[in-house]
DNA sequence: CACAGGGAAATTTTT
DNA sequence: TTTCCCTGTG
């Protein structure tokens, strides 16, 4: 068959940039315009092009988009009953977990930071608790230092690229100076405890990849084809491990076999220090860089891509590009405005009935919102209404109390100087080690710098402890000891299999009694409950274990990999040494880390038939063919930290049109007037997108009953308002005169439907309405929330 | 040393 | 409203 038959099915820009495979390559791909599907479909030309699979790597940035595209690449190239040779050492993986591995295999060997391979990767709340001990430990208050904005701005720098060091050398007021002491007790922390965090695993990769000439040699030399999903929300260290991989090209060439898919109107991970600017200065990086432009959409009907067009192109700083679609008709969306939450809540329930009534299965729905205290209005509505649902919540399960101490006992079984999963599990259940027999041992740690579990284990050597507080810890010590055979993994006493590691630690640490009693004295189904968390950990372990066999996972082949003696053999694929099954360590090792790598987007399943529920962000890259969105409110989207700058502002823009352009077929807009936030209840302004999609674009309608409602609670809520609520948000520039003419019919929130009779223009613009139900109003546009209503 | 109860604080988005 | 932290009592 000929290229151009087997690409029959593709338009011209979505084939060139699948033929295009040598030299750098551009493609900008708006949404809905294939660009997954082009991505796939050039792995598997190149592999049909006789590349090796092995020499190919492709980077996302959730392990479902990685998962998506092995599959869809499978399927292509093995099919049913096909070689399965042919995706064999294929790499499609997240930046992180790549980083992950490639840490694991170097980062030993190349002395960085003096990384050991069963090194811990902490989570965000395990950051916090470092930073709370750093803090402790320099005597600064938590008050004057919270921790998450401490943890925030040592992300910002490592995002940056920048240590400890640089960071104080940077530092010159007396608060930057601060952070900068937290900053590099935290590192020291981290480095004492053999663990690093996720920005460490991008920041440390980048550092590897930069200054290990041997490393970089071998990692250029296996993937001579480099592709990256998504590259607008690349940060800095994402963009130097790309760079680095890619390495240059042939002298004199082109370029480097890289190719980039992104669209820098679904930048929305700024906030995360991605850098909008590698996608647009591609060309200034690689100056040979072929560019393509996707523009056809091929997801959403025309209403729906006409009002994101409109949205979007409120951005200023922005290289306008087109979007289209070839397919007319479809509805136009709907923006209603809803009286509060509850009645938001119950307005999607009741749009969601209707679709099911014409046969739109539950899946095909979902419900996007900016922030995740949203949800649970939406999940009691849909309860109540006994329609199913799911929330793309991943990390959710591995977040619950039980399951956290669980983790962290198999933490410590991996790696023993992980001192704050040590800290979580050491009294927990309660063993008789208390605080004062805790300081007693940390202090010991500290002084002579080694992990507190050490110290434990020689815990005779520590003086000033009762003969009791000895005891228990000899019992935890002798605990830890059975499951890992004193350190070596091999004994009678260790498990011989993940599944059975976990479920002992389970029963032998007590954690199972202590729930269970709980529960007992409780009578609390959400304290059954964690008995069935526990029993759901095991049974993952075992799943995980399985998969694990089977997977051609491409990391497990890089420990081995090495040019010269490549464990393929091209000619007839056959592996030349089968691996010998992975000791538990390696398992535990993986299992671990594949559970901290975990996002919410991950759990995102379309198959079962229930109504998805998610942030936006979390919304990127999927489709459903009815979206309701919520919460369009000035504060909520835009969010309210999103106010004082444009850049911010137009993220919160791209944010919304991301929302919008997953919408197939049906698109709801909600916005309510009052909403209760952590038990107060506010009164709210429809988001400034509304009325930047203009009354032409969408249908309006207000539900939430004219002034009444507004009227009778407006007064009764001013009084009941706490002191320190702020009132509603800053009044954002209303309606210009230029945009309302006399004549014209417009709309206000309180008065309903009136034409304006005259306006006078100025510094405090007016404007005599008359309106249908309360007769002739003069109001300052400044203020006054007139939308225009065409017709 | 463990736990209960009260009071104060907190809330964006995520690998 | 929920979550966390601290203090006082058993």
């Amino acid at each position: 068959m000929r290229v151009t038959d087997i690409h029959a099915d593709l338009t011209d820009p979505q084939r060139e940039a699948v033929t295009h495979t040598e030299g750098p390559l551009l493609v900008l791909a708006a949404a809905g315009s294939g660009k997954t599907r082009v991505i796939t479909r050039r792995i598997a030309h190149l592999v049909g092009m006789g590349v090796p699979p092995w020499s190919i790597c492709a980077l996302t940035f959730t392990n479902k988009a990685a998962g998506e595209m092995r599959e869809r690449v499978e399927s292509i190239l093995v099919g049913d009953g096909g070689d399965e040779r042919r995706v064999r050492g294929l790499t499609v993986m997240t930046f992180h977990a790549l980083s992950a591995r490639l840490l694991r295999r170097f980062a030993e060997v190349s002395g960085i930071a003096g990384l050991k391979p069963d090194y811990t990767i902490y989570d965000s709340a395990d950051q916090t608790a470092t930073v709370k001990r750093v803090l402790k430990s320099l005597d600064l208050s938590t008050k004057n230092w919270p921790p998450g904005s401490v943890k925030a701005s040592i992300s910002k720098a490592k995002n940056d690229l920048m240590d400890a060091d640089a960071f104080a050398a940077h530092a010159m007021d007396f608060a930057t100076k601060q952070v900068a002491r937290i900053y590099a007790g935290y590192e020291q922390s981290l480095r004492r405890a053999n663990a690093i965090d996720f920005d460490d695993l991008l920041l440390m990769t980048a550092k590897l990849l930069r200054d290990n000439a041997e490393v970089r040699r071998h990692c250029q030399e296996r993937w001579q084809y480099l592709m990256i999903d998504e590259y607008q929300d690349t940060n800095h260290a994402q963009f130097l491990i790309a760079s680095l991989l890619a390495g240059e090209g042939e002298p004199g060439g082109v370029g480097p076999n890289i190719c980039v898919v992104g669209d820098p109107d679904q930048a929305i991970y700024s906030w995360r220090g991605a850098d909008i600017s590698n996608i647009l200065e591609f060309e200034d990086r690689y100056p040979k860089a072929k560019v393509i432009a996707l523009g056809e959409n091929f997801r959403s009907t025309e209403p729906i891509l006409h009002a994101a067009d409109i949205l979007i192109k409120k951005n200023t700083s922005r290289k306008d590009k087109p979007l289209f679609t070839k397919r007319p008709g479809g509805r136009k969306p709907e923006v209603v405005l809803c009286r509060d939450e509850r009645h938001e809540a119950e307005l999607v329930a009741d749009w969601f009935q209707k679709h099911a009534e014409d046969g739109i299965p539950w899946r095909d729905m979902a419900v996007f919102y900016r922030t995740n205290a949203l949800s649970r209005v939406i999940e009691d509505a849909l309860r109540s209404n006994t329609i199913p649902y799911t929330i793309a919540r991943g990390t959710a399960f591995y977040e619950r109390e039980e399951v956290k101490h669980a983790l962290a006992y198999l933490r410590v079984v991996a790696n023993q100087a992980d001192d704050v999963s040590l800290g979580r599990i050491i009294n927990m259940p309660t063993r008789g080690i208390g605080k004062t027999t805790l300081i007693r041992v940390a202090d010991e740690a500290a002084s002579r710098r080694c992990p507190v579990y050490e110290v434990m284990c020689n815990i005779n050597d520590v003086g000033g402890l009762s003969a009791r507080a000895i005891s228990a810890i000899q019992k935890f010590t002798a605990m830890m000891s059975q499951w890992t055979g004193a350190g070596t993994f091999l004994g009678a006493s260790v498990p011989t299999s993940l599944h059975e590691l976990v479920e002992r630690v389970v029963r032998e640490s007590g954690l199972e009694r202590h729930f269970d009693a709980r529960a007992a004295t409780s009578g609390l189904a959400s304290d059954a409950e964690r008995l069935d968390n526990l029993a759901e950990l095991v049974s993952s372990a075992k799943d995980f274990e399985d998969e694990f066999d089977v997977t051609a996972d491409p990391a497990a082949d890089l420990p081995d990999f090495d040019l010269d003696d490549s464990p393929f053999d091209i000619e007839d694929g056959t592996s030349a040494d089968e691996p010998p099954p992975p000791p538990l360590l390696a398992m535990l090792r993986a299992y671990l880390e594949s559970v901290a790598l975990v996002a919410d987007a991950d759990t995102v399943d379309p198959d079962n038939g229930a109504v998805t529920l998610m942030t936006l962000h979390a919304a990127k890259g999927l489709e459903f063919p009815a979206v309701a969105m919520i919460g369009l409110e000035q504060g909520m989207l835009p969010h309210s930290r999103a106010a004082d700058s444009q850049a911010d502002l137009e993220e919160e823009r791209r944010l919304a049109f991301v929302g919008i352009t997953r919408a197939m077929r049906d698109l709801v807009m909600t916005s309510a007037r009052y909403r209760t936030i952590r038990g107060i209840t506010e009164r709210m302004i429809p988001s400034q997108f509304i009325d930047e999609l203009g009354s032409g674009a969408i249908s309006f309608s207000d539900q939430a009953g004219g002034d009444d409602y507004g009227r009778d609670n407006w007064d009764e809520r001013q009084t009941n308002r706490s002191t320190t609520t702020t009132p509603v948000s800053r009044v954002r520039p209303g309606s210009t005169a230029a945009s309302l003419p006399v004549g014209c019919t417009v709309r206000h929130p309180q008065f309903g439907v009136g034409t304006v009779l005259s306006i006078q223009s100025g510094v405090n613009a007016r404007a005599q309405v008359k309106f249908k139900q309360v007769g002739i109003k003069t109001l300052i546009l400044e203020y006054a929330r007139l939308t225009r209503v065409d017709e």
